[in-house]
Order: structure tokens, then sequence, then C-alpha cells
DNA sequence: TTCTATGATTGTGC
DNA sequence: GCACAATCATAGAA
């Protein structure tokens, strides 16, 4: 049986959905390749999005199924010809010929799993660039709490890791997000720091009407640094 | 419909 | 890996 099976040509269609599946981290050793890395960059928070681990956890589900069924359905096949056998003579060749027509009915199903996960992971990727197409503003809130960090830190916009944790968690976005977000305030401003000015002189009284309210703790911010006079000389 | 603002992506340099 | 610069694509205002 062993052999009849390794014999068997590999077909090629199934041969380019396994290759695909693997390219997109869907079959073989779990890791973050492929689509699944796609949409779990875009989440920035680790590991496999849940629709992508989904498709990877129903398709090795479906494909153990698979298997079972076809080594279940093989040796019960096997074990009614040994029984005919003494009715009537069945050779071992005869044997090896329905096992392979049995095989060859399974493959069938198989390439249909492995086409049907295929295109899940197709329809997962368009989602994920759709997304990525669709850019939402951040809340005004958000946007507040950015800009005060800049504005407040402008002889130093560079936030580190920690801070930009606590900003992403304070914005209700992500690290990379604030990353993003800082790079491009930066570049902007530098470009257009007479554009700007208006805001961070609306910045810098809202920090100073912070530091005035808690005058009676001096170490407290306005210890950012942050001076109106500056803002033009910096960057 | 056009224009501007803005979040995201890409390529490059360090 | 991070920052910068250029660019893209879209949201929202005019």
């Amino acid at each position: 049986m062993r052999n009849a099976q390794e014999e068997e040509p590999q077909d090629p269609q199934l041969v380019r959905l396994d290759n695909m599946l693997l390219a997109e981290g869907v079959a073989g050793p779990e890791k973050g390749g492929g689509a699944a890395a796609a949409v779990s960059a875009a989440t920035s928070s680790g590991g496999m999005s849940p629709d992508s681990s989904q498709i990877r956890n129903i398709y090795h589900t479906e494909l153990e199924k698979y298997e079972q069924a076809c080594s279940e359905f093989t040796t019960h096949v096997v074990n009614l010809l040994r029984e005919q056998s003494r009715t009537r003579p069945v050779s071992p060749r005869e044997i090896e010929r329905m096992v392979a027509i049995i095989h060859r009915k399974f493959s069938s199903i198989q390439t249909q799993l492995k086409q049907s996960t295929c295109e899940a992971v197709m329809i997962l990727r368009s989602r994920f660039l759709d997304a990525r197409r669709k850019r939402r503003n951040f809340s005004k809130q958000a946007t507040e709490v950015l800009n005060e960090y800049f504005y407040s830190h402008l002889s130093n916009p560079y936030p580190s890791e920690e801070a930009k944790e606590e900003l992403a968690k304070q914005c209700g976005i992500t690290v990379s997000q604030v990353s993003n977000w800082f790079g491009n305030k930066r570049i902007r401003y530098k470009k257009n720091i007479g554009k700007f000015q208006e805001e961070a002189n609306i910045y810098a009284m809202k920090t100073a009407m912070g530091a005035t309210q808690n005058e009676d703790s001096p170490h407290t911010p306005n210890s950012t640094g942050y001076n109106c006079n500056t803002v033009a000389s910096v960057l």
C-alpha cells in the first residue's frame, strides 16, 4: 500500500497549491509569513491575526480529517478484498490497483481543500490591502495628546520606546502609528516652521497653564524644556 | 470638484 | 532598526 502511494506521480496543481500554502505560512511549521505576516504587521500586536491563524487551524484540522478518512477507507476496502479472496482469487496487484484508485479519488478532495484554503488566504490579503488604503484620521483627542508631547519636547521630539508605548495607549493607536506620526510631524514641522508657529504657541500656552496650576510642585512639567522662543531655532 | 491635511508606505543612509 | 525624505492615497473642508 505504502509503495503504491509513494510511486504515484505528484499532481502539478497540488504541488502548486502546496507551494503557495507554504509561502503564505498556512502549511508547514508555524511562522509569520505571507499574508499572515502582512496582516499581523498591520495589527502590530505581534503574532498571527485571529483571521489568519483561524485559516491555518481550519486547514490543519480538515487535512487531518482527510488523511484519517483516506486511511480508514483504504483499510476498509483492503479488508473487503481480503474477505472476498475466500470466495474468489484476489491478486496483490488487484489490491494495489484498488488502493491507487482510492488515492486518486481522495487526491481530488485534497486539491479542493487546498484550493479553498488558498482562496481564503487571497480574500484575507485583499481585505488587508483595502484596510491599508482606507486611511482614518486619528481622533481629535489622540492628535491633541501627540501634539502636546511633540511641542513640549520640541528640543528633542524623539520619544523613547516607553514613551511611544504610553502615547499609543493614551491615543488608542499602535506604537508604529505613533512612530509614523512623529516621523511625519518632524519632517512637516521642519519644512514649514512658520505654518506650525501658531500651533506651537497654543500648545506652549497649554503647557504653561498646566505648569501654573502645579506651581506648588516646582518639579513638574513645564520641565520638558519647551520655550516659545526656541521654536524656530530647533530642528 | 478641487485643494489641503494627514496617515501610511517606500527607498535610502547611518 | 531607526530616522529622514519623497511620495501615495484618502478624508475632509472649501
